[in-house]
DNA sequence: GAAATCTGGTTAACATGTTAAGTGATGCCG
DNA sequence: CGGCATCACTTAACATGTTAACCAGATTTC
């Protein structure tokens, strides 16, 4: 159900001021089409991750591990799309729970390195099938082509934006 | 079976034995996709907003109250998309920070009615300059056409998946 | 080759996401 | 009228997002 808030005249005699500052209707800005988009997609697979006990960004980073032998935690949180902080704090739960091990490199003491363990590959293997399951059905239901299509979009203003200055007090120039 | 990685050494020819699952290319996952572009936009309103000392969901809140006269508790975390519990933190915060503006309905007293106040109303003309014009910049850069599809399939794929039952042993069933 | 600097990673601090439990007000049913 | 499920939040507890500060190891500089 549409809420009616287009702004026909609204009286400012009212007690309350006015409230029409010039901007966009609120629900299609991208950001929230973008976050709510993104939440009808996560709400059908956080109750399957969270029966195997994983939350979204612990599951992030095991399949990101599974697909790789080792790989270094700068790498890991640029794939897994994670901060330092949050998946310093990961890694340590995950550490403790023995779903992954770490050492360093030899080479360089400051980097570590992370690989995921048997026991990380059987909860893997243990969530995918449900998992690949819920996926199948949403493609089914969005149809196939066009969330390739979708995807080529969403690549498409990924790399439009990244060219975009960031606002702010920076002054580098590119494009 | 899988074989238990060592952890001290790796030989070259275990590099190629990449642990493989069954499963979607990680990157092109549906969820990843959402998150980066979502990421990607937000990237450059942050800073704007952070100069005015708001976060992005205080922001969303703003906005909201900006369109309406009053507002129950529930209906704006339906608008600005936030769970209760965060809305019930940020409101007080906002409060105290004389943004907005708390009664209850006298018919119900267990609902509380919010609105924005006009020092709310000042910050949000001061910080609406800024981020039109950095929305308007992203417009023109991806093409005004090419987003309005983008919202389309985006709006699509939420209505889509509504209508997808949620799976788990734990019934997370939400009519 | 020691100081300055940089880099990879962690800790800290605060705000939000997420689920469960708590609280007071309302409505229903007997 | 009174018990009780329900409702509209609010608190609590834990995990993550976000920025800043920190620290040890590595690199550069003089």
């Amino acid at each position: 159900m549409t809420r009616k808030k287009s702004p026909k005249s609204v009286d400012p005699a009212d007690k309350d001021k006015i409230r029409r500052v010039p901007m966009r209707e609120f629900s299609r800005s991208l950001p929230m089409s973008l976050l709510r988009a993104r939440e009808a997609v996560m709400r059908h697979f956080r109750p399957s991750l969270r029966d195997h006990g994983l939350t979204e960004q612990q599951w992030r980073i095991l399949r990101a591990l599974a697909s790789v032998d080792t790989i270094e935690v700068t790498e890991l949180a640029r794939v897994a799309f994670l901060l330092g902080p949050s998946l310093s704090r990961i890694l340590r739960d995950l550490e403790a729970r023995h779903l992954i091990e770490r050492r360093v490199a030899k080479a360089d003491l400051r980097r570590g390195m992370v690989s995921i363990s048997a026991r990380g590959l059987k909860l893997i293997e243990a969530v995918a099938p449900t998992s690949e399951a819920i996926y199948a059905a949403m493609t089914r239901r969005y149809g196939a082509h066009k969330l390739a299509d979708l995807q080529d979009m969403l690549a498409a203003l990924e790399n439009s934006l990244s060219e975009l200055r960031v606002e702010g007090n920076s002054q580098a120039n590119r494009g």
